[in-house]
DNA sequence: GTATTTACTAGACTCCGTCTAATAATATAG
DNA sequence: CTATATTATTAGACGGAGTCTAGTAAATAC
């Protein structure tokens, strides 16, 4: 509560999503400039940048909590003496998710394709879940008496497999409506194809 | 032979990319702009954009040669009377890659991360090769007294997960350095993981 | 009050990608 | 040989993204 000195924020995160959003609703991402949003929100573009990196930095804000909880929920894992398996620990942390915590940006997610900055940090968002995955596997075998090097491209291999799958999941899960209950069933789903064709 | 009418050409696709590959190799891509790229080729930065649409699209034109072989091949094995599982297909087509035949953008592919508009390219093609794959097994599975829906959802997940795979042998195989044989060992390598943990 | 600290803003800059209009170099028709 | 059609290349302007600097506004601390 104590007030610290310097004029206070005006602006927020918050505010510019919510211009931002119902600006891309009304004319789609590429047509709705930097400039817009700021002014809809009633602030100047230079305002903006204070809040966000890029354009595309402002679409993601939920998603990146969502990757933080999960990578917290990997890390405590790791504390265990007994880890999960990274696919039952996803199965456990990402299946109970509800249709009520889907952030805008997965909700639509198909105005992704349409920016080529939106592609790209998508892309980036992807990659970094991968290395959270492989270090997950890197670390859990290690602490399990590993055999080292022969263990890691499987690993990496591994890795990229579930992050494939967890995508494919999610993008059935969203698109199965408002009724579509908790994420648990498409992983369970997804995951069965790894018994292989 | 047959000369059309018309002024000549004298810039191409080759030239400019021999231009744009040494001063990415001196100066970095993002550093490197389209108007240097086309002033060193001994052009402008106009016809710099008759050539490509744009900085990106020069960096992925072999690889994407690449994919349009691949694309052929499955394309023909869909016309044959048995049509090779999508994995022994990816084994037999893509495994006989040689070292040669690595593109300059694949050699270096850790400058894809440098620039947000090689991700966002990079990540189109690989979305692209995992829309192949799902195309070649709807198409083998519905050619075979389908099921139809049911497995709609694990031709999406087979996909996604050789599209993964395939990235990870790919980049293993390309680190393996110059001694690094062919593709089909590191293929091989990463299609191990599938029978699950 | 004045000084300090922090939030916000105006404006300039580079680069990308797009577009239009102009010029250059060739083939062909007469 | 000249005029015309056709195609390649160019110059130049534009809007938007992202970076940067210098300045103004609104609060606290003294």
């Amino acid at each position: 509560m104590s007030p610290s000195p310097g004029r206070p924020r005006r602006a927020s995160q918050e505010l510019l999503q919510e211009a931002a959003f119902e600006l891309f609703q009304l004319r789609g991402y590429r047509r709705t400039s930097v400039e817009q949003i700021a002014r809809t929100a009633g602030f100047s573009r230079a305002t903006f940048f204070n809040f966000f990196s890029s354009k595309a930095e402002l679409f993601w804000v939920e998603t990146d909590a969502l990757i933080d909880a999960l990578s917290g929920f990997l890390a405590a894992e790791l504390d265990r003496e007994e880890p999960l398996g990274l696919r039952d620990a996803l199965l456990e942390h990402a299946g109970g998710m509800r249709s009520a915590e889907i952030p805008w940006a997965l909700q639509h997610y198909r105005l992704i394709e349409a920016a080529d900055d939106l592609i790209a940090s998508g892309a980036s968002r992807v990659l970094g879940v991968n290395r959270l995955f492989a270090d997950y596997l890197r670390r859990r075998d290690a602490g399990e008496g590993g055999e080292g090097g022969r263990a890691a491209i499987g690993g990496e291999a591994r890795a990229a497999e579930l992050t494939a799958l967890l995508i494919v999941a999610l993008r059935s899960w969203i698109d199965a409506g408002v009724e579509r209950g908790r994420l648990r069933d498409h992983l369970e789903r997804a995951f069965r194809t790894e018994a292989g064709l």
